[in-house]
DNA sequence: GTCTATACACCGATAGAC
DNA sequence: GTCTATCGGTGTATAGAC
């Protein structure tokens, strides 16, 4: 059934958030969702194979989130804001950037959908400011495409950090500071 | 001998970096080290105790090294370009952040050293700011802690971004985007 | 399409000779 | 202290009945 195939790819996506890709095993995910070996195999080739289809699944689902909260008709400045405040949960680390540390992800092209989702969101962030400043309401200390890279890194990185220290406010520290630099480098006119 | 065991710990902090804790097996040290089994586990008692070693000393190592970068006499911009600026591998990932992705560092106590890698960088960061706006060298457009966590997350987030990319060039567009806010939050006077 | 049984490699760890 | 041999467990994958 395409229902079958379709529990797999949900509780892949869960366990690849959980332990990222090497500590996942298809066992686990056999375990969790109750379907058979037989079954899996079925599907897919193997666990690269299943992998791959949950990383897919994740990066649309991610890429739609995005458009959701950020491509919306608000000030420039309250569209940054709301993506970058917005609650995360600092301790279970990004859906998909977590997985970039895992060495068969960067090896092998499962990368590809987590790179292309970053490469949404910079672009996007881009976009923004290249508007705002051709309208004139903006006028930019900074470089669009090294700051919309930096507002993305920031977000990760808030993750590493709230893991490292195990501490979940990190999440706000960093957004918050994320925040007061993106104010300083855009000036409202 | 304690040659052996300084090998070992050196063996398995280049496999850290490379693999991550989980991809990282014991085996693949003594096959690398070509050092026998009966030594490593005379040495240590299993896996996680070589790896808290090797952790500890890549930890202590970073810390002496970031020292060497910031805390150093120079002018307070050129001491904070120099740490965010300086070479860095993206595609290699940073030494000690690539590690709390691995669900068994973070859950044990593996992750404290990393944690006092971050925060060593963190307070260094907020005091080098204080200090400044004390003297009245600078004034502050943002919060100095979360500006602080924010330079920090950036360059974590800059290794996230290269990796998902494959292009380790984020890791200087990054630098260049957080030092330019980093500009745009501390006014000199 | 789905299941159980099984194969085979590798993992982390131990035993015991030297 | 160091080595080789080996253990029990688990990981990924296949076989083959239903």
């Amino acid at each position: 059934m395409t229902d079958t195939r379709q529990k797999l790819i949900e509780t892949t996506k869960e366990l690849l958030w959980e332990r990222g890709y090497e500590a996942m095993s298809p066992n686990l995910v056999l375990e969790r969702s109750g379907i058979g070996k037989g079954s899996m195999y079925h599907h897919f080739k193997g666990k690269k194979a299943l992998a791959s289809a949950a990383i897919q699944a994740r990066s649309e689902e991610l890429i739609a989130e995005f458009d959701a909260e950020f491509d919306i008709d608000l000030p420039l400045m309250d569209r940054f804001e709301r993506y970058l405040c917005k609650p995360r949960d600092g301790l279970k680390g990004c859906r998909l950037g977590r997985l970039v540390s895992d060495i068969s992800v960067t090896e092998d092209e499962l990368r590809q959908p987590i790179s292309a989702l970053f490469t949404h969101a910079e672009q996007a962030f881009v976009q923004a400011l290249q508007v705002a400043h051709a309208r004139g309401e903006i006028e930019l200390k900074a470089d669009a495409d090294a700051l919309a890279a930096t507002l993305v890194a920031s977000i990760q990185g808030a993750f590493i950090l709230s893991r490292a220290h195990s501490d979940p406010g990190y999440m706000d520290k960093v957004a918050q500071g994320a925040m007061q630099c993106l104010k300083a480098s855009v000036v409202l006119r």
